[in-house]
DNA sequence: CGCCAGGCTTCTA
DNA sequence: TAGAAGCATGGC
């Protein structure tokens, strides 16, 4: 994947499967917004970016070489070939549908504890109402930067109170908020050594913070951490499962469960799928 | 008013 | 081990 620097801008050539609506807006992140024309805006890793695609080139606008080898290339999983996963779904009618129909949905690489975080505020929750308490959160306690707040870390929220989360309304949550943000403060919780623990491994040590149940642990290490054979089951998913795979999905398809999974998660919320 | 939303904890049998 | 209630908040 090789990019240029010019003009203050960061280009790269030759994108295949990236869609900017379908990933940035598909229920992973909650963070990015459209401005117009096809330019996005967010912020990670601390840090904010606009960015668009034109005639199959991504650009990164305003952007050092340096930003994007230590961040955007692995954030936009820049070096995946994800045609190779949409071509493992051909075995399977429906599959093979709902790869073509999000085929532009690839998994971002977002930052652990945002990630944690995250899901932990979306149990029982909808998308809009999601991404208002995060904003939030983040405006009440990230930091002001230019474009916008960062991410708050975990240890500026371990040392919040119960009372001082109340203004971001996450409701039931705000607990599990405190105690993962503890865990992760004090160390009880290492996220940095999840990267090289094994799923199953990694998914139980999560499963210790309150709040953290095996949906929101497998959208943690999907979504932080780029475990793709995590497979999320929400509501969504539990019903293509028991519609059209009471037996499991095909085999030949499981080492790449989480980006399948996050193509039937678009396709069923599209209505393209009949589902009862 | 009731129902639901990228679920989890707790209680009950 | 399985099933159901309760949970905060907001949109419809």
């Amino acid at each position: 994947m090789t990019a240029v620097f010019e003009n203050g801008n960061i280009l790269v050539p030759n994108i295949k499967n990236f869609d900017l609506e379908q990933t940035l807006d598909c229920g992973q992140a909650f963070r990015w917004e459209c401005e117009g024309n096809g330019v996005w805006r967010g912020i990670a890793y601390g840090k904010p970016l606009r960015l668009s695609i034109k005639d199959n080139t991504l650009i990164l606008y305003n952007t050092l070489t340096e930003d994007y080898e230590n961040i955007w290339r692995d954030y936009f999983d820049l070096e995946r070939d994800y045609s190779e996963i949409v071509n493992s779904c051909q075995s399977d009618t429906l599959l093979s549908a709902a790869a073509k129909y999000g085929e532009g949905i690839r998994i971002l690489r977002q930052e652990p504890w945002e990630a944690l975080c995250s899901f932990i505020i979306s149990q029982n929750n909808n998308i809009p109402r999601i991404k208002g308490i995060i904003e939030r959160l983040c405006m009440s306690y990230g930091e002001k930067i230019e474009g916008g707040y960062t991410f708050p870390s975990a240890s500026v929220i371990a040392a919040l109170s119960l009372e001082d989360l109340a203004n971001i309304r996450s409701g039931f949550r705000a607990k599990y908020i405190l105690d993962a943000a503890q865990k992760v403060a004090s160390g009880e919780i290492e996220l940095e050594v999840i990267q090289d623990m094994d799923y199953t491994s990694a998914k139980e040590y999560l499963m210790k913070i309150k709040g953290v149940g095996s949906k929101v642990a497998d959208c943690t290490l999907l979504f932080g951490f780029s475990k793709i054979d995590a497979f999320p089951k929400d509501v969504w998913i539990k019903k293509v499962m028991d519609n059209y795979f009471p037996n499991g999905l095909p085999a030949g398809v499981h080492s790449y469960g989480g980006v399948i999974q996050q193509y039937l998660f678009f396709y069923a919320r599209s209505g393209e799928l009949e589902l009862k």
